[in-house]
DNA sequence: AGGAATAAAATTGGATCCAAAATGATATTT
DNA sequence: AAATATCATTTTGGATCCAATTTTATTCCT
């Protein structure tokens, strides 16, 4: 829990990498001792978001260009692999779901371009797409590396590049036609579109990030999470 | 490092699945005090081997065969993308390692029999050869993400069916095969091999699993590890 | 006697404390 | 003046302590 801060926090770029992470401070700023904030260090070590070296504690991890490259190569492959998966596991149900996906889309793009207020709901509804198909494929392990790849700077979902109405269009159109595979149970068809999908998103990543400063790239974060609360027991 | 023995602990059995983790038992145990402890559940929950709820503590995960069917065949996906990725950057010295370990295992096997003495160096044997490919590949996350299904119980290299001569015979010509291809830069070909190398050995345990008790399931320790230490550096 | 309510024990989670190591600063020597 | 050595400060890692919650045991009531 206060992992998970700490997780949005490194994700978002306030803390650069190969920065030194500060137990004393840290703690003070999050507000809780240093005890459990070592635990969610030692949880953030392990999912390789910091890394550990022995009497000189914890400093956040730097990816080279090349780990960000193969990040998305493994992702591509899991979801395509997913979707492989999925498409023997399709419903009526399921399809409609990703379709509803596929139309909210078309929703935000329709003026022929996304809306700055539009870049969250859309965000979400992209992660929303790719997790349903995971969900669909019915193998946890996929979800689980995935999301671990997501974990990386820059190749998380909490980065995608607006700027080109092009592009956008394109991924949105990868999605439809995803959508459409699957639901006539063709998984392998669904599977190379998918991997194609996040090849180009890391190639054109790339692109930007060799031409333009890092600092250029737009990171939209979830809305207030109003949704997406766990399970909270409490005592009246 | 306290984590490194808990882990072998479960991943031997020696814990069932499950099973609650007592802060206090197990930190007598391990002799170090609870926050070491504590700190090294923390990363093995993050790494998915045990299971935390608030107030509640830890415990064992447990895996279903459902679950055990899906990290292989996440496995077979990945280890047969790093033979893809591999045959690119084959070098004639990458390649003589890969014969050399091949030779070393038509060593173990040369009498028409795996003997008992030979188990745990033939484990080795098997461990080196695949990660050596996934060194090759040059993709950190596919040896990452590997080594996390190694550690689901019964999915771990840790364990290889010793029974039929048939079967292991086949297996390590899998291997010759594999290490072929790489060396004559056919990374799909060697993928296909690898992938058929691994779903196999799931259907196999998978039978046995069903037919036998779990019990029966060989657990092969690694020799005492004068190798594999890693960076210690000590005042003199 | 069975079940609910209450009390006692145990266990967890967080805070504080202390020793060992590392970092940084100052002094000393060449 | 530069390099080394010594000392002080900071920071980490582990142990202990304490409050809060859960679990277990006991008592009480229907």
């Amino acid at each position: 829990m206060v992992g998970e801060r700490l997780r949005e926090v490194i994700l978002r770029g306030e803390l650069q990498p190969g920065e030194k992470l500060h137990q004393n401070r840290l703690a003070e700023q999050l507000g809780v001792s240093r005890t459990p904030l070592r635990t969610a260090l030692a949880a953030l070590a392990d999912s390789g978001l910091v890394v550990y070296e022995s009497n000189c504690g914890y400093r956040v991890r730097e990816f080279s260009p090349e780990q960000i490259r193969g990040a998305f190569i493994v992702r591509a492959e899991l979801e395509a692999l997913a979707c492989t998966l999925a498409a023997p596991n399709m419903t009526d149900a399921f399809a409609q779901q990703l379709f509803d996906f596929v139309a909210e889309g078309d929703r935000l793009l329709a003026g022929g371009q996304l809306l700055e207020d539009n870049h969250a709901p859309y965000r979400e509804m992209n992660v929303s797409f790719h997790k349903l198909i995971q969900t669909i494929a019915g193998n946890p392990w996929i979800a689980d590396f995935v999301a671990r790849l997501h974990n990386v700077p820059l190749t998380s979902d909490r980065i995608i590049l607006w700027e080109h109405w092009k592009i956008i269009h394109r991924s949105h159109d990868d999605h439809r036609r995803i959508a459409e595979a699957l639901s006539h149970g063709n998984g392998m068809r669904a599977g190379a579109i998918m991997r194609e999908h996040v090849l180009f998103a890391m190639d054109y990543l790339l692109s930007q990030l060799n031409s333009q400063s890092e600092g250029a790239l737009r990171i939209v974060p979830a809305r207030a999470n109003t949704q997406n609360r766990k399970t909270s027991k409490r005592k009246p």
